[in-house]
DNA sequence: GGCAGTTACAC
RNA sequence: GUUGUGUAACUGCC
């Protein structure tokens, strides 16, 4: 099948989704009909109208509502919009009728991101304007979304890391071992305005609706008692935000994957994936300029090539480690839903019944849960679990207590804690980092 | 099946 | 002081 048809097969596929989660005050069955076949041209030229529907604004202050979020510059917090909703909301479909609407600037907040020292500096609308660009959202994602790459996974509906995953782990399982880790430099802050927006008019001819998306990208910050405009970048904490990263880069997806190579994106953070080294830098020499071309940079240190046929070569992604390790180990997959309640019931009669209270025992009840079981140490197992219920892990814990009491060194790991890494489902797991987190502090004991 | 509430992860 | 998008999991209720 030639790339042509599976991009229409994709887009159908897609299409249905869509349908699925499509704002219904906004796109009403002949507007879905329209977004399937294809505007003329590609592009839309009437969507104000649908932005300032009475419901769509009402159904956007629900969400805005449900997110609990904090009040923007002026102060005035969801319960304070609240108390006088049906004049608030009047007030903003009058103005953006009239065109008078112009957004307030947005907050500056630094929070505190990963393990490091950095800030992330957040930009928050106020709760007015997040209404507007709620209901925004709700009018143009869909446009944007059905054309978006199959490839890229991240602020997009229905879609999240573990496809992204799944995608890097069919990969890595045919052979594409060279993967081009990339990571561009405070991309938020940094997306140009001007091509950005031309991206955008790519699709939509609506005067009304580019201005009001030029107006949150160039709406001031506020900052203590500075203020300024920014020339670039899309502020972080706007809700629009997401969308405008993505189809800044979709073109990127597209040409790379045009040029054979196969890609793996997560908002600003992307793999791509070879079968060669070859093959792997000239991605990487082709990715640099494009992203030169279009204003933005990759970081130096964290883009680089990893050689995964190598047996100490590792990547991250996604806050998962990929890794090739000595004692290749035996993975077991989590269980499956519909068996995951069987197997805890029989857990449950099992371990209630027995008096045997043997490991070896709970490991058999336990083998379609277990993931794996490790010797990290000379007379040490870890025991992992996961899918069992608060009853049998109490149970479990003293048992091993127990046992501990007899032979010593046993420990049992409890997976759910690990969900963010190390502990996967796409056959990957490092030992050492398990070790490095579960016993930091025993081994500083010592 | 549905609905609500929470937590936890990615960016 | 913590915004946003998305995903997942848990709990409760009918």
């Amino acid at each position: 099948m030639s790339e042509m048809a599976k991009q229409i097969l994709r887009r159908d596929e897609r299409f249905v989704e869509i349908q699925a989660w499509a704002s219904p005050s906004v796109w009403t069955d002949q507007m879905l009909k329209t977004l399937h076949r294809g505007v003329e041209r590609g592009k839309w030229y009437s969507l104000s109208d649908k932005l300032m529907r009475k419901n769509n604004i009402m159904e956007a202050w629900e969400k805005v509502c449900s997110n609990k979020g904090s009040h923007g510059v002026d102060m005035i917090s969801t319960e304070r919009y609240e108390s006088e909703l049906e004049h608030n909301n009047a007030k903003l479909l009058e103005e953006l009728q009239d065109g008078r609407y112009d957004p307030r600037a947005v907050r500056r907040v630094g929070i505190p991101k990963g393990d490091g020292r950095k800030t992330r500096p957040l930009g928050i609308p106020t709760v007015r304007d997040r209404v507007v660009q709620t209901a925004l959202k709700h009018v143009i994602e869909p446009i944007f979304d059905i054309d978006f790459s199959p490839y890229s996974f991240g602020f997009r509906p229905k879609l999240g890391c573990k496809d992204a995953l799944r995608r890097v782990n069919e990969l890595l399982k045919q052979g594409y071992l060279y993967v081009m880790d990339a990571d561009i430099q405070s991309y938020f802050d940094t997306i140009p305005h001007e091509k950005l927006m031309s991206r955008v008019k790519e699709k939509i001819i609506d005067g009304k609706i580019l201005d009001l998306i030029e107006q949150f990208l160039k709406a001031n910050i506020f900052d203590g008692l500075k203020h300024w405009e920014p020339e670039e970048g899309t502020p972080q904490g706007g809700i629009i935000s997401p969308l405008l990263a993505n189809i800044y880069l979709d073109p990127f997806d597209h040409k790379m994957t045009e040029a054979g190579f196969e890609i793996v994106r997560y908002a600003d953070d992307f793999l791509i994936m070879c079968k060669s080294k070859e093959s792997a830098k000239r991605a990487l020499r082709k990715t640099r300029r494009w992203m030169k071309a279009n204003g933005l940079k990759l970081h130096p240190e964290k883009t680089r090539i990893a050689d995964m046929t190598e047996k100490c070569e590792y990547f991250e992604f996604l806050g998962y480690h990929f890794e090739r390790t000595r004692n290749t180990h035996r993975i077991k997959r989590w269980p499956r839903k519909q068996s995951l309640k069987k197997c805890k019931d029989a857990i449950r009669k099992k371990t209630r019944r027995s008096n045997k209270d043997s490991i070896e025992d709970i490991i058999a009840y336990l083998r379609p849960n277990l993931v794996g079981w490790y010797q990290y140490f000379k007379h040490s197992t870890v025991y992992a679990m996961r899918g069992i219920d608060e009853f049998t892990r109490r149970r479990l814990r003293s048992i091993i207590a127990k046992y501990n009491r007899k032979k010593g060194s046993h420990r049992m790991i409890d997976t759910r804690k690990y969900n963010k890494a190390y502990f996967t489902d796409l056959g990957f797991f490092s030992l050492e980092e398990v070790w490095k987190l579960e016993f930091q502090s025993l081994r500083s004991k010592h």
